[in-house]
DNA sequence: TTACTAACTTTAACGATGTTAATTAAACAC
DNA sequence: GTGTTTAATTAACATCGTTAAAGTTAGTAA
């Protein structure tokens, strides 16, 4: 007898809507300028409406950054040499990564250094972001076993990680002091 | 005959107890606790006060970081087994940094990681970090110098400070996955 | 058809913030 | 004291997040 709920697809396509304009004034105008209110005014529609959708800015934020690690995890999946040896991907992917990085450090640092809400409130991000990894530890442990690569593969990846995350987020942040160029810098490690 | 501005020991003063709270609130209630009115409130004047010693909350919080830098720097200074040869006083350094990490999160995330202005704007924090970071590649230029160390020495520091900065950085931020701790990361490294 | 009902959507409202302008208070020279 | 210049406060406005109330809409049962 009462009017039927949104649809699942209703409230999808309202919560993608949401989450497209929110990276786009991001993009544009920066984090503190995506608020709720400036949201719907760039959607023609009250201004209470996107709570209808998100709880609050984290949770509209996670949806934002649902669609950046997807498309991340596709450009190192469409990247990656797979008929190769597991070196040679490793830099291949590395050197995709950084390029990624270096073409989108907005997304990049949305990702995974600014304004990160605690991980394990939003299980959805932290399984994606570990689907990533594990897709580069498994390459890591082709090496290990192999024997091409020494060390636990994990925790090598671990570290390898830390370091060109470090790099990236430094050259995103425009931390990288004295001009050094990223390239510059990893290409002594990846010849 | 009119009324005399505020010295600078006065301005100096107001300056360091606005930062001082700022830097208190921002360690037990986070970033965006710290506004001008609650900083105000705290201190017992008025809320538009703070504007006459600060443009806005950026320029604030270079005065809070340049602080939290100096502290750090000095732990880099006290912690240097000068006597020691170059190699053991970068290992001996890299703990102390990590080891600061570590026990300061909120300082160091402030530091490196979070809600970083354009540090060109900011000369005098560009400065301090550049002494730090030049404190260390003197080291690094002892070692290559005595042979001990190959390559360049501000490229050979900028990627192990980019990789503990990776490091620290995950850290601070609570995304070292798996329950990796830092120091099950590193020792492989520094040993 | 008509009226009901539950969901959707908007409007209203409150407290908090950043920021500017106007006002008051304070300190010294005369 | 008076006057002048600066410091500091108060007033005021726009914006934001958020909640509560009111209005609107679309199926459905009678």
């Amino acid at each position: 007898m009462p009017r039927p709920a949104r649809s699942q697809d209703q409230i999808k396509d309202m919560r993608q809507r949401l989450a497209d304009t929110a990276l786009e004034i991001y993009k544009s105008e920066g984090y503190e300028a995506v608020s709720f209110r400036r949201l719907a005014a760039s959607l023609d529609i009250s201004h209470t409406l996107p709570y209808s959708y998100f709880e609050n800015r984290d949770e509209l934020f996670a949806a934002v950054r649902l669609d950046c690690y997807q498309r991340f995890l596709m450009a190192i999946r469409g990247g990656d040499p797979v008929e190769q040896g597991p070196v040679a991907r490793l830099y291949a992917l590395a050197r995709v990564i950084l390029n990624y990085a270096q073409k989108n450090p907005d997304e990049y640092r949305l990702m995974f250094a600014m304004h990160q809400p605690p991980l394990q409130r939003y299980p959805e991000l932290l399984a994606i972001r570990q689907a990533a990894f594990d897709y580069l530890v498994a390459i890591v442990q082709q090496g290990v076993d192999a024997g091409l690569i020494k060390g636990e593969a994990r925790t090598v990846m671990h570290m390898a990680w830390a370091a060109a995350h470090g790099l990236m987020t430094l050259h995103a942040a425009g931390q990288l002091v004295h001009g050094h160029t990223m390239d510059e810098l990893v290409e002594p490690w990846l010849d």
